[in-house]
DNA sequence: AAGATCCGCAACCGCACAGTG
DNA sequence: TCACTGTGCGGTTGCGGATCT
C-alpha cells in the first residue's frame, strides 16, 4: 500500500476556500449544477459551479445531505435491528452498511450507531464491538449470553459464506459446472473452498439478516426491561416459531411488520435456515458431512468452522474463540 | 431567566485504495 | 514498476439546540 504523501493530499486546506455550515444559496447552486450536468469530477466541478468549496466538501454535502434518494429523520425499529446486526457482521464498515439500508447514508448511520445503538447495547450489558455480553455484565437475563455467542457464530459463518460466495464467482468464470454435484454443492478446488452454482439449493434467501430478525430481536427485546426504544420492539423466541411482541409504548412498527407480510417471511426464512444447518451439518452427526467441504472448511475458515460446531453443540467449556 | 452541560449531527480531516499514464 | 490523481471511507470535531441546575 503506497502512502500519499502529505504535499500531494487532497485534503490541504486551501486559503479562498469557504469552510463550515452550506448555505441554502450554496445547496441550491450545488444541486442545480449536479442536476444539469451530473457531478462528474469533484475536483472541478466547484469552480464550474461557481462555490468557493473544495471538491470534496462539496461531494460531502451532496452525498449525505442534497442527495434526491435521501430519507432523513428517524431510524425505524427495524432499520435499527439492521444496523445491530449488520454491525454483528461487518463491523464499523458504515458505507457496506448503507448499501443494505436503502435511502440512508453511511454518515447518518455512523452517526446513529455512536449516539444511540451503542449506548443502548452497552445499556443491555452486550458489548457493542464484539457483541457479545460483557464478561462483567450481571444485569442482563440468563440465557442472552448463549444467543450473544450463537450471534458472533452466525455472523462468522455468514461472513464464510460471503467469502465463499465471492469466491464462487470468482472461480465459476474459470470453471465448467460440474452437473454431477447435486448432492454436494460446495466442494473445494485448488484448495479453495466453492460452491457449485448449478446446484446448490441455498434455503429461500439465505440472507442472515432476515434470519436474524428472530434471534436478535429476541437477544434486545427482555420482557419489562425498558429499551429505551422510541417504538415497539419485537421478538421471537429462539429460532423461531412464536413471535411474541413486547412493546414500551408503541405499536405502529409491529403493526407495520404483521400487515407486510414480514412476520410471515420472517419465520419461513428461519425455518428454511433451521432446515439448511440441519442438512449440511447435522447429517449423521457430522460424521459424513462432505469431506471436501469439511476440509474446506477447517483450513479455509478454522475459527468459523469451530464457531459453527460450537453453535450446533454449545459446551460450557467451549475453547472456541468466540 | 441565565449560565452550564449535554447531545445530535453536519462537516471536516487524514488515510487508503483504485485507476491511469 | 512507479508516481500521481481522484474518490471513498472511517474517525473526529465543533456548532447549535435541548435540557438541566
Amino acid at each position: 500500500m503506497r502512502r500519499r504523501s502529505s504535499l500531494t493530499n487532497g485534503n490541504k486546506k486551501v486559503a479562498g476556500l469557504k469552510r463550515g455550515p452550506w448555505t441554502a444559496e450554496e445547496d441550491e447552486i450545488l444541486t442545480v449544477y449536479i442536476q444539469k450536468h451530473g457531478h462528474g469530477n469533484w475536483r472541478a466541478l466547484p469552480e464550474k459551479a461557481g462555490l468557493q468549496r473544495c471538491g470534496k466538501s462539496c461531494r460531502l454535502r451532496w452525498i449525505n445531505y442534497l442527495r434526491p434518494d435521501i430519507k432523513r429523520g428517524k431510524f425505524s425499529l427495524h432499520e435499527e435491528q439492521t444496523i445491530i446486526q449488520l454491525h454483528a457482521l461487518l463491523g464499523n464498515r458504515w458505507s457496506a452498511m448503507a448499501a443494505h439500508l436503502p435511502k440512508r447514508t453511511d454518515n447518518e448511520i455512523k452517526n446513529h450507531w455512536n449516539t444511540h445503538l451503542k449506548k443502548r447495547l452497552i445499556k443491555l450489558g452486550i458489548d457493542p464491538m464484539t457483541h457479545k455480553p460483557r464478561v462483567d455484565a450481571s444485569t442482563y437475563p440468563s440465557g442472552s449470553a448463549k444467543k450473544g455467542s450463537n450471534l458472533s457464530h452466525m455472523a462468522q459463518w455468514e461472513s464464510a459464506r460471503l467469502e465463499a460466495e465471492a469466491r464462487l464467482v470468482r472461480d465459476s468464470k474459470q470453471t465448467i459446472p460440474n452437473t454431477n454435484m447435486n448432492t454436494n454443492p460446495i466442494h473445494t478446488k485448488n484448495n479453495h473452498l466453492t460452491l457449485d452454482p448449478s446446484c446448490i439449493s441455498r434455503p429461500r434467501c439465505l440472507d442472515v439478516l432476515k434470519a436474524w430478525q428472530g434471534v436478535v430481536a429476541g437477544m434486545f427485546a427482555f420482557p419489562g426491561q425498558d429499551l429505551e426504544s422510541p417504538t415497539s420492539t419485537l421478538s421471537f423466541s429462539g429460532i423461531g416459531h412464536t413471535a411474541t411482541s413486547y412493546t414500551d409504548g408503541g405499536f405502529d412498527e409491529l403493526k407495520c411488520v404483521e400487515e407486510s407480510n414480514q412476520l410471515q417471511e420472517i419465520e419461513e426464512t428461519i425455518s428454511d435456515i433451521d432446515a439448511w444447518f440441519e442438512d449440511t451439518f447435522r447429517t449423521e452427526n457430522y460424521e459424513n458431512v462432505d469431506v471436501g467441504f469439511s476440509n474446506a472448511l477447517t483450513s479455509e475458515f478454522p475459527m468459523v468452522c469451530d464457531g459453527v460446531l460450537d453453535f450446533l453443540n454449545p459446551s460450557p467449556y467451549s475453547s472456541s474463540v468466540f
